[in-house]
DNA sequence: CCAAAAGTGTTGAGAGTACACCCATGC
DNA sequence: GCATGGGTGTACTCTCAACACTTTTGG
């Protein structure tokens, strides 16, 4: 710490990390929010947040936040943005780096989420959050949207095998649009990136659907391939 | 802040932004850097940068560092992403939030780069940066690439009035990859955002090529198409 | 039998790519 | 004349979207 003198008359700052957790389930995708514990706007409906720690990454931060609300360790995050508006939080000035995060649902603890008052959410019916909350949540909306144009998604949403119905209702939720059954399916299968098993899924149709799963080592994609236009 | 006790406990950081500042002059694209001039690593060649102020919004940080080290005011600048590895800096914990410029070399002040020690570099060559700012470049650039292909930068970058091929030639220094003439003709005056003027530049080609510029109140691209496929 | 999902095939429109080709002009 | 960039046209390929059609099976 020998050089820090010269920083000494910059201004420090609180700063939090907010996770937009999504999930999915029943063919919808869902966010996990909770009613604010403290105040201001207690009781409001808001993000898991916390502060970041005095030596701690801002993705440590994160994975903290979610381990804390699901129990779940080792989840796919990545970064949003930061948002800064000095009077974002009226209680104090808080930078906040938001972070979008993919849960499989079937997965996480539900007795953690209950204990921290929280709730799924339908992307549909999100309540009014505190703060700038809504504005995080459609920026994370825009990334996922724009990661999910770019890779085949699924991985860390669904179970671990899943039916190509299940995954173009995924794709659907996520784009919020309808998309053709036919046309999908040879697209998701001329990716190359799942593997055909030989049980299938009779629950969602009489006919009975093969069940997929992520090819175990798959290079990814080439380049930068769109699965859907946008 | 009646209720900023609920805070108290909460650790502070010193919260700065780095610019990577694009500019494009001689059919390259080029980083603005300067050598840095505290400790620790002074010396070393860096971005510019600066701490964000007890109550000013980081994009309003941003544009003050812009505006010492260009002159310019009113830039475009888009929020790439934070940076916090707790060692990143190794005299103190610093948090920095990376923002991209796009800058018109002939417009800028060379005097204030002067004065600040900068200097613009080839994007091809850029020389070792301190801390992470390697990384941070990278992924600007990523963002960069991202934007161009999803509108027609050049606004930012090119004077008011440019030909089709001094065009062609930034798309070709952001994406460092060669482009069809032709092609890129096409595809470029299909999206119906340039207006053709009556005069020529005859300084690049004996012919003589038609200046185009962005047509004034253009309402931008229909929705996500895609100028150059990557 | 019927409805509904699973799965395959066909077709046409449009976009991207790789060119060939003419034009204008400074040297 | 010829090299160079400006500018246009063409032809092939590929992808995507729309939709027809067959399969399977529970009710």
């Amino acid at each position: 710490m020998q050089y820090q003198g010269h920083y000494k008359n910059a201004p420090k700052h609180y700063l939090a990390v907010d996770c937009v957790i999504f999930g999915y389930e029943n063919y919808e995708l869902k966010l996990l929010l909770h009613k604010r514990p403290i105040q201001p706007q207690i009781g409001g409906w808001s993000l898991m947040g916390g502060f970041c720690g005095e030596k701690e990454a801002l993705e440590t931060a994160a994975n903290r936040v979610l381990r804390q609300s699901t129990g779940l360790k080792d989840i796919y995050l990545e970064q949003v943005q930061a948002f800064s508006e000095p009077d974002r939080d009226p209680a104090a000035r808080v930078i906040s780096v938001a972070f979008y995060a993919l849960i499989r649902i079937d997965k996480h603890d539900a007795g953690k989420v209950d204990e921290m008052g929280a709730r799924w959410c339908s992307l549909d019916e999100v309540p009014e959050l505190i703060f700038d909350h809504s504005d995080i949540v459609e920026k994370a909306k825009e990334r996922l949207q724009m990661k999910a144009s770019l890779e085949l998604v699924g991985k860390e949403l669904l179970p671990d095998e899943f039916t190509l119905t299940q995954l173009r209702r995924l794709y659907e939720a996520i784009y919020q649009r309808e998309l053709d059954p036919g046309n999908f399916r040879k697209k998701v299968l001329g990716l190359n990136v799942l593997e055909r098993l030989n049980t299938k899924n009779t629950e969602e149709s009489k006919k009975g659907a093969f069940n997929y799963r992520f090819r175990p080592n798959s290079e990814e994609l080439n380049g930068h391939e769109r699965i859907i236009k946008i």
